[in-house]
DNA sequence: AGGTTAACCCGCACGC
DNA sequence: TGCGTGCGGGTTAACC
């Protein structure tokens, strides 16, 4: 699934093709892409305005365009951000150049591709394509008032910027008695952990994923942000996690799966300490773990004032 | 109010 | 082979 790694990833590739490029059309081909903004009021929003950067908060992308204007798109689960480039717009090339990039099926012919959601088209021909199998992506236009009101009330700080500390991450957590797991997928905590460098980060720091969050002492701070950096970089380090469905924006897979310590590899043995890695639900979500070295803490008592 | 669960979707794996 | 069932998963809404 697209968690930072991935957006990170996407966002660092398109950043060096799209900046500076003018919007030359638009089109939201699925009204729950944009809702509840009607599709022609963001292809309207959009079109005509050039590029000036390429961002990324959480696991949003974000396009800032002239005149103040802020493009966000979530990928959620299932959704890729494909650039497609100017050479293929005519489709007797399609092929040759989808063989050439690896793209395989990802370019079909423009008017039947399949959960094609939404398209931008760039002045020197290349286009933005929007892919997405279940219709849970998203994308929204924010002037930069409004942008920063959006994120600012749904992220928590970034990961690999300067502010998680082990300080921030066990002011984060005080009081609190929700599982470990829930608490690193809760984004207005630390913004951009998914399921995957959820479980990763855990093992990393060695915590068990059903420990309650305001039971870590300074020790297991530093660790599980030690963790999450580590489990981020090397996600990005191997261009993302496909298990099936991401694409970079060149529709090519990430091999950061064949580096997961613990996810996915229920019945596996735990690389660490030899422990048969298990699976359990938390959450709601699949949640994997080796119960051999990530230990349980016990709930902190609370401190009373003397 | 913090925490948990359901709903949103739909392709796909699985079982019969 | 074909069909029905259920699972997954980021986020939000609804609920306890």
């Amino acid at each position: 699934m697209p968690e930072l790694p991935e957006v990170e990833t996407i966002r660092r590739q398109l950043e060096p093709e799209v900046v500076g490029r003018r919007i030359v059309g638009a089109r939201v081909l699925d009204e729950r892409w944009s809702r509840p903004e009607p599709p022609r009021t963001v292809e309207a929003e959009i079109t005509g305005r050039a590029i000036r950067s390429v961002a990324r908060r959480g696991k949003h992308l974000i396009l800032s365009l002239d005149g103040d204007r802020h493009l966000v798109m979530h990928l959620r689960m299932t959704g890729n951000l494909l650039l497609r480039p100017a050479d293929v717009t005519e489709a007797g090339t399609a092929d040759l150049a989808a063989t050439r990039l690896g793209m395989d099926r990802l370019y079909e012919s423009p008017p039947d591709a399949r959960f094609l959601r939404a398209a931008f088209d760039l002045d020197d021909g290349s286009e933005l394509w929007f892919r997405d199998a279940r219709r849970f992506g998203h994308g929204a236009i924010f002037t930069g008032e409004g942008l920063e009101r959006y994120l600012g009330e749904r992220l928590g700080v970034e990961p690999l910027g300067e502010e998680l500390t082990p300080e921030h991450l066990a002011a984060q957590a005080a009081g609190r008695t929700a599982p470990l797991k829930s608490f690193l997928l809760d984004q207005r905590r630390v913004a951009g952990i998914g399921n995957i460098y959820a479980d990763e980060a855990l093992h990393r720091a060695e915590l068990h994923p059903l420990s309650p969050a305001g039971s870590m002492r300074a020790i297991h701070c530093e660790a599980l942000v030690e963790g999450i950096v580590a489990a981020l970089e090397l996600g990005l380090a191997h261009g993302g996690s496909s298990i099936d469905d991401y694409r970079d924006s060149r529709g090519e897979r990430g091999s950061m799966q064949d580096e997961f310590l613990v996810h996915t590899r229920e019945g596996r043995d735990c690389g660490r300490c030899g422990s048969e890695i298990r699976r359990i639900v938390v959450g709601g979500r699949s949640t994997y773990f080796c119960p051999g070295c990530q230990v349980r803490l016990r709930r902190r008592r609370k401190r009373h004032a003397r």
